[in-house]
DNA sequence: GGGATGGCATAACGCCGTTATGTTTCATGT
DNA sequence: ACATGAAACATAACGGCGTTATGCCATCCC
């Protein structure tokens, strides 16, 4: 395997297992028998390691989105993804703060303050968005959207699932899965129940994917 | 004015002008003219001031949060205090990434991994909080609860507002107050429309909030 | 007045990211 | 087959960072 890879899955290893401050060029390139400089050889600098764990990241986040059986119950499609983000959120915290630059490892910022629509990674972060947005209009295919766009849906349950999933990887949410009853399940009925012209079908679609 | 003081200030200032990696204890020293000692001999180390720059912000937070006023109609009340939200970590974003510890400046973590109940920065977050579920508790005296505790509603709208502010700051809904209209304003719908026995005026009510 | 205490300056230590420099390796073109 | 140039790499150094050790000095208390 190249020297590449073995600093990236290394990188990745010590980012879930120690946390972002274990994100340092001298240590990573000990871990595989190489020296400092093989991080600037084949990343540029700690910045461009931080963007390709970020990138590797989305990777992830959009196979484990896709994973995402259709059942032909697109209400409950959707439940069941928000629950599939959370499950990924909090597998990887630390990887999912890299992506959404909420964690800054070692104080590297990987969005320049004035990001722009080209960044590889908010572009990346879209392309994510986008699995969600496919998922929103399959919902909307049974007449549910009552004049809101699929994106504009899609944003507003990333918005809940983003929220709960930082609020909870604080640990304002008590223990294990409780905020997942008492808040993510709820904010999904009111999302996904409230409009359409079948709320008891629905709220059976949210609670039948709750129940997986 | 004492060293603290002015050192905190200078703090401030920096990470409101500069971004989190502006905090470093030679250059808040020497901007206010004495030496490095200073950071420590007040607040230990820099992660002491980092956490002093929290609790600042929640004091700030919360009086910003404490001046939407009541109007005695709970529902706008209560929209108005997520716009609110949104406006305080607009205009204060690095602020408000120290408060939430999505920022670690120069890779000082705010929080223990196995953060406990007792942790002030913990505290000071739900004393915060604690602001919303009383407005909570009075939209729910008007019947709108359905079931759900106070608790429960306001860590739901808690969720909305903070990944709806980080998902804005991040660039994702374009610019000014695109997302408001169409996510922000409709979430808040979502949320307080959707239950309770007067949904069309609790819709006005939203409206009336969404025009201030 | 004398001694303890706390604020402060100076200087140093160790670690970090980064870079300069020289060496090795390897693919490529003739 | 051999020369050549680029890429990968090791070593060592530089500057900046947080932090700490040490000593000075003002202040307060008895």
């Amino acid at each position: 395997m190249g020297t590449r890879e073995l600093l990236l899955e290394a990188a990745l290893r010590r980012l879930a297992e120690s946390g972002p401050e274990a994100l340092q060029a001298r240590k990573l390139a000990a871990e595989i028998g190489a020296s400092t400089m093989a991080v600037y050889t084949h990343f540029g600098n700690m910045t461009g390691l931080v963007q390709a764990i970020a990138a590797e990241g989305y990777d992830r986040f959009a196979a484990h989105l896709s994973a995402v059986p259709r059942t032909g119950d697109p209400v409950a499609d959707l439940t069941a993804m928000g629950l599939a983000y959370r499950d990924f959120a909090l597998a990887n915290a630390h990887l999912y703060g890299v992506m959404f630059g909420t964690t800054e490892p070692g104080g590297h910022r990987l969005r320049a303050p004035d990001l722009t629509e080209a960044d590889p990674l908010f572009l990346a972060g879209k392309e994510a968005f986008s699995l969600l947005v496919a998922a929103v209009e399959r919902a909307g295919e049974t007449g549910r959207l009552e004049g809101e766009s699929a994106v504009e849906v899609a944003a507003q349950i990333w918005s809940v699932a983003h929220g709960y999933c930082l609020l909870e990887l604080a640990g304002y949410f008590g223990p294990d899965g409780e905020g997942v009853r008492s808040v993510l399940l709820p904010l999904c009925r009111k999302l996904l129940v409230g409009s359409g012209d079948a709320p008891e079908a629905a709220r059976a679609s949210v609670e039948r994917a709750a129940n997986d």
